[in-house]
DNA sequence: TTGTTATGTTGTTTTGAGCAGCAAATAGCA
DNA sequence: TGCTATTTGCTGCTCAAAACAACATAACAA
């Protein structure tokens, strides 16, 4: 007992210390996709040598790769681009209600490849893994070949703890209490990591997407089983007491509303809906894609009319978040952000008016940007999460690849 | 140019390190007022020697003082105390509409001192200031004799741009762009902080108070003027993109709810107050402390309807809460603590009721607990924020008091 | 009294990271 | 084509935070 004290110190003290500045590079790296060795310096604030120090070893374990100089624009010496090594990749999975997508992505947010598998039905928790396993199964050799894989990350669409990668209630998949991580993990052998994918599509705009920059950002997707969010403050994603937080979809917004499947009523994603959208617009397709243009379009009154109550709702949901959150943008996505580009002055005067002037004034209300990379990117990040708090010790002393 | 890069990148360095470990422990002393060396050692996960060479600085400096072992429980060498020293103390000022607080609080969240100036009307800020440094000349000789001041916080019911100090707009003072922080430092020589009351309250209730050791809480205080809140996520205080978060007051409730003074209807402000119960209770003064008892002693109807009215309406402010947060606790203050009071039952149950399940389950409601040494502490926090950061550096070189 | 356990203390060692000086690579200018 | 200014990379040196190890000390328990 009395020796693993210090042992723990250690592994906290210095190692700690080293892994930070370690971590902070790649970091950096890996959200701007290149850096010149000049620009990592000004970004770190620590010294010339030290980074040269860093980035031999990042390059010697493979982390990174270092490419020539880009000539041209400068006085003075060329400083050579850093890129994240492209073996370098995590695995990410996002099981939906009608297929499951399972995606390879390189740091630095590149999308290298994606499969959707066609359920045509709900998958079970299991049937999930399963797919997802097979798939991974089939890349395999290619994976063993080119790529260091530093897990997996899995973007769920309901309530997660994500200490213990459980799925605690899931109710468009039906799923309850599933102990997706450990399934997976047991499956495939790489370390998975689940989260409210939501709560990971924020974090990819943050870094990657229309927020890229903005510290406090507010994601909400509209989709056909309803509408999740993720809370980004500081850069930081709000989890909450036990990983429950950003559930804006049940934000009250219409006093004697209707009951919503929560047991609750007058929440927002109750009164906003893709449905009648769809309906209205007697599209085929449950695509949110396809919302936005046919609702430019559309000339018809009753379309304008769903629009416009529709609008009014969220921009009573929308004004809780200016006024609580305070922030620098709120990023909609899916259906929702079919509803901003059919009206945008509509929804961000509605916004404006009824929020509290400050606040109000600050806040960008935009689109999601990366599309259907998005899940992908974000869940891609849950994995990188864990490697990047400490890039030198995750592999431990392998040699790596090639 | 070239030589001031390292040396801001020093500034940054090991010096930022060397802090972090003071920063720490000082933190640890700071928030549990006494602690001894050994739970140091198992808080921080320092090293025993790092931990006593870390100590002898600290008292060397006179930022703490060890005190004799505690004898008794515990088989082994007993270990000394270490608590704040006594005279390390920061300014605390909370204007409000009819009065001014002044408080001298020391580390460890001791109030030492606490005068209350009623202006008897609303002070302008310059009053307030002027008010504020009159009663801290008063106190000069003895704060130069025995104390040594981190600097003032200033509390102020508004919207606050934390970083130059600035009140932005505080509608029930009537203040609007007041540079409060550099009025107050010019007057007084003291450096001075400014935040947002209910923010500060929260951070002091979740260090001292009823939250104290739960690190995802929201705290809602009732007022004369309105209601206010502050949340803390992971231990931070929420702040958004320009300080200006938790604005909780303004929560929709009602659907065609009467107009509120921010310019929009239906605010949770606007249905839950206190003046009717006041006026239902005919009590004389606007107390908040007074309404509790005299809630639940009453037994006129009347007052009975106005709390089930009432807390109708807080149960779907807290619903929304409990479901975009998933926080540990909810610390209700002012008369919200008194509507508990008289009924904490429907409260509750009413808000679970509303909640997702999960996130419900977790979430504990409790009054507040400092009382009215909350906004003291709440204030001498912020001042003592800075200093805590960086002890070590905070006073220069100087040999410090006595 | 003696052994056990928990702590504090001192000197040594490891290691992250800044600093200085020199070499290298470019743009601009004559 | 050279010359200078500027920016950057590399190597060796140095500093300091903090772990480690060994020893001293103080309590409790048998």
């Amino acid at each position: 007992m009395a020796p693993s004290i210090p042992t723990n110190a250690k592994a906290a003290g210095p190692d700690a210390s080293r892994s930070t500045s370690a971590s902070r590079l790649l970091t950096l790296v890996h959200h701007n996709r290149q850096l010149s060795r000049a620009s990592l310096t000004r970004l770190t604030g620590l010294n010339r040598s030290t980074i040269s120090v860093l980035i031999s070893h990042l390059t010697a374990q493979q982390l990174v790769v270092e490419s020539a100089p880009v000539g041209g624009s400068q006085v003075g010496r060329p400083s050579p681009q850093v890129s994240p090594h492209p073996g370098l990749v995590a695995l990410a999975v996002n099981p939906e209600i009608d297929a499951v997508t399972i995606g390879l992505v390189g740091l630095g947010g590149r999308v290298i490849k994606k499969i959707r598998y066609s359920t045509g039905r709900i998958p079970t928790a299991a049937e999930a893994v399963n797919i997802a396993a097979a798939v991974i199964d089939g890349m395999r050799g290619e994976l063993e070949a080119n790529y260091r894989v530093v897990g997996a990350g899995i973007a769920v669409p309901g309530l997660v703890t994500s200490a213990d990668g459980t799925v605690r209630y899931a109710p468009h998949l039906g799923w309850d209490s599933e102990p997706l991580a450990d399934m997976f993990a047991g499956l495939t052998g790489y370390p998975a990591f689940v989260a409210n994918d939501a709560s990971l599509a924020a974090e990819a705009e943050m870094v990657f997407g229309a927020g890229t920059g903005i510290k406090n950002l507010v994601y909400l997707n509209g989709g056909a089983s309803g509408i999740g969010g993720g809370i980004i403050s500081e850069g930081r994603l709000l989890a909450g007491a036990s990983g429950y937080a950003g559930e804006l979809g049940h934000t009250f917004v219409r006093s004697d509303g209707l009951p919503c499947h929560c047991g609750s009523r007058g929440c927002l994603e109750t009164e906003v809906r893709q449905a009648p959208l769809v309906e209205l617009l007697k599209l085929a397709t449950d695509d949110p894609s396809a919302i936005g243009p046919a609702l430019c379009a559309s000339t018809d009154p009753a379309v304008a009319a769903e629009v416009a109550r529709q609008i009014g709702f969220l921009a009573i949901a929308l004004r809780n978040v200016v006024n609580i959150f305070n922030p620098g943008a709120i990023v909609l996505d899916g259906f929702l952000a079919a509803l901003h580009a059919a009206a945008p002055d509509a929804l961000e005067s509605a916004v404006r008016a009824q929020s509290m002037r400050e606040p109000a004034s600050q806040v960008l209300i935009s689109p999601a940007s990366l599309g259907t990379d998005l899940m992908m990117v974000g869940a891609a990040e849950l994995a990188f999460a864990g490697f990047l708090a400490d890039p030198v010790g995750y592999f431990g002393e392998q040699p790596a690849i090639s």
